[in-house]
This record gives C-alpha cells, structure tokens and sequence, in this order.
RNA sequence: GGCCAGGUAGCUCAGUUGGUAGAGCAGCGGAUUGAAAAUCCGCGUGUCGAUGGUUCGAUUCCGUCCCUGGCCA
C-alpha cells in the first residue's frame, strides 16, 4: 500500500551443513536473484574448500555479494557487515532485481534487522595495550575496572568473558563514553526480513552431514588451503580468519599441538558446536519460518515469497528485469 | 598355559580406609551491539565387567569366570 515502504527482504538461514547454498542455487535458477552471503568467514580471501565457499564456477554464475571481500589478515565486523549488505541490497535493487540473503552468522541478520548502535570502531592499538593488560594483571582486574567506568556493562559481561570485557573499555578509553551511554542511543533504522531457515529432519543427520563434509574438504585440499595462508607469514591464531572452525584447527596441527587424527577429531566437533549456536540464534527467532532441507515444498515456499519481492520490484523500479530468467 | 596390570559416563581417566561415585573432553540448552565459524554461561543415574560369598549393607573385601594390554613359557 505505502510505496516508501521497502519490501521485505528474503532471508535464508541455517547452520552449517544444512543445505542453504544448494537450495538458493535452485532459487537463482528460477528468479533474477542475486544473493548477498550473511556469513562471517566467506568475506575473507583466501578461505574456500574450509569454509564451504561455493565454487568459482558457480560465483561466476550467479552474481554473490560479500564474498571475497576481506583480506584474512584484517578484521571484519558486524557493523562493516551491515554497511556492505545495506549497499548491496540498494543496488541490486535498483537493477531490478532480486537481493536473496542467504547465510548462517545470526548476529549478522540480527545487525540487520534491528540496526546497530553507533560506537566508535575498534582500534587495534587501544586492544593490543588492553590485551598487555590482561597477561599483567589479570581479567578480574579489568573487570573490575568496567565495574568502575561502565557498572551496567560490567552486570551484564560476565568476569570470565574476555572479548566482552576489553570491547567495553575499549569503548570508555576511546570516547570517554562508556558503552552503555552509547547503548541507550536508539540504534540504526530496522529492516523487514522474511526469515527462512533450513534445516536437516534430525540432529543426527546434521552431525553425519558435518563429519563426512570435512572428510571431503580434507580430500579437496584444506590442508593446502591453510599451507598457503601459513605462507604469507603475516598471520596467525590471533586473526579471525585463522580462527575460523577448520582452519584453526589445522593451524594447531601443523604448529604440532596435535596430531591429524586429533585435528579430525577436533575440527569436526568444532563444527558440530558452531551448527548448535547456529540453531541457538535462529531458534530464539519467532518470526522464523522453519523448513526442512532438500524438500520440494521447502523451494515452492520460498518461492512464493520471492514471487511477492518479484511482483514488487518491478513495480518500484521497473527497472531491466531479464524475463528470461523467470523460467530459466 | 603361568604371572602382572586393568575393566567406573559416549571417550580418557580419578575415586570410594565398605554407606550405590566425579573431572576433562564429547553431547545438550542458553547468552550474543565493530573478532561472532568468535567469546562466554548453565546442565553429570552411570546394571562402577559377570557371578557367587562375607556383611545390616559390596562398585569397594574374598572366590570363580569373562574381556583387554604387557611380560614369561
């Protein structure tokens, strides 16, 4: 009714393994959909077989955003996240086409949906002297430390959480401002998601899934994968890249911290973990419409959706649709 | 075949001077505001190998048997 309003944004979700990347290449076949991957380490260079990237082939195929977008080396973050999707989105729609959001890192969808407050970017020179501090004087200092500038904060972090703790006097030492000041600004504006999540019948199908899927990136070349990145010498376990699951595991193996069956053994689980946090996010979503991965009724439910963005975005934009692609 | 050491949670093991047991890992649930595939929190009933005996009471002590590993034949 109201033109202004932005059409919901078709969203695909799911933890790892599930299948999202196979149903959204079914989805691109049949509407002009571009896809914009809500995934945490598909941004970086450099990371393919370990992080499930697609193929090339198939990124040449159908137009992927926010893949390959990031030196592993650097540090991305939510809020870059929801900066280079908002981009995305705008442009792909002003091509008149279709932005499909497919991925599996909840805060990401979350930064998304409901904006993220304005804070001062994390730099890596305030870090690195809050990290010297943490090896000298311990994490129960810093925390006490928050208690003082940031009580609130220091409530809701809990002492053993380290990440937390440092971002949140990383905030004070940067601004002057703790970071639940900034909090209480209302965040960015809101987007409306139409939220899909696949996901296989059972737990134990999910896990098979997992362990034989790494199997077959260890046959695929990870292990050369990792050499690679070991090569460039100018990163390690301290970069979010090299912590990504896998890929941190084989780093500790090959730095002889455990032997390869270990690494197995480890990397696998590691997976496992990540999918059930996965399920955590979207769970705790009542909005979320939950299907199951691989069904033909999965397609045709997200296809109607995508035929209601379809009806739309011709016309808003009435822009050059390629009609050939509706029933490629 | 003999001797020795083991058989306790899905796995690796601790423990009970006799009152039916607890760690790590795995698993499960949760949190999640510029590292998020990260970081953190919570959750422990298992014929204590089997079977007889002693005992008010045995996973614990004793006997026998089974299984595993090592050494000797």
């Amino acid at each position: 009714m109201n033109d202004a309003v932005e059409p919901g944004l078709v969203c695909l979700m799911g933890p790892t393994g599930a299948g999202k990347t196979a149903l959204a290449l079914e989805l691109a076949a049949r509407f002009p959909v571009e896809i914009v991957s809500v995934d945490s380490a598909l941004v970086f260079r450099g990371l393919d077989v370990g992080a499930a990237k697609p193929p090339a082939p198939v990124l040449a195929r159908v137009p992927h955003h926010l893949v390959d977008i990031c030196d592993p080396a650097e540090v991305y973050s939510a809020a870059r996240f929801r900066q280079d999707a908002l981009a995305a989105i705008a442009a792909i729609r002003a091509r008149g086409r279709i932005p499909l959001l497919v991925g599996g890192t909840g805060l990401y969808f979350r930064a998304l949906e409901r904006g993220l407050s304005v804070l001062p970017e994390s730099d890596p020179g305030v870090r690195s002297g809050l990290e010297r501090e943490r090896a000298a004087l311990g994490l129960a200092a810093l925390h006490e430390r928050l208690q003082r500038v940031d009580p609130e904060s220091a409530a809701r972090i809990h002492p053993n959480d380290p990440q937390r703790i440092l971002r949140a006097l990383e905030i004070h030492a940067l601004s002057g401002r703790s970071r639940s000041e900034w909090f209480a600004a209302a965040p960015g504006p809101s987007l409306t998601l139409v939220k899909f999540a696949v996901a296989p019948p059972h737990r134990a199908s999910l896990h098979a899934a997992i362990a034989a899927r790494f199997y077959s990136m260890l046959e695929q070349g990870l292990m050369n994968e990792v050499a690679m990145l070991r090569r460039r010498g100018d990163l390690g376990l301290h970069c979010p890249a090299v912590r990504a699951v896998g890929y941190q595991q084989a780093w500790r193996h090959l730095d002889g911290e455990f032997g390869r069956a270990e690494m197995i053994e480890r990397a696998i689980a590691a997976t496992r973990q990540l999918a059930k946090r996965q399920f955590t996010w979207f769970r705790g979503d009542s909005d979320v419409v939950w299907l199951e991965a691989g069904s033909r009724a999965t397609v045709d439910c997200v296809a109607v959706a995508l035929e209601a963005q379809h009806k739309v975005s011709k016309r808003d934009y009435n822009g050059p649709v390629n009609e050939s692609r509706l029933d490629g």
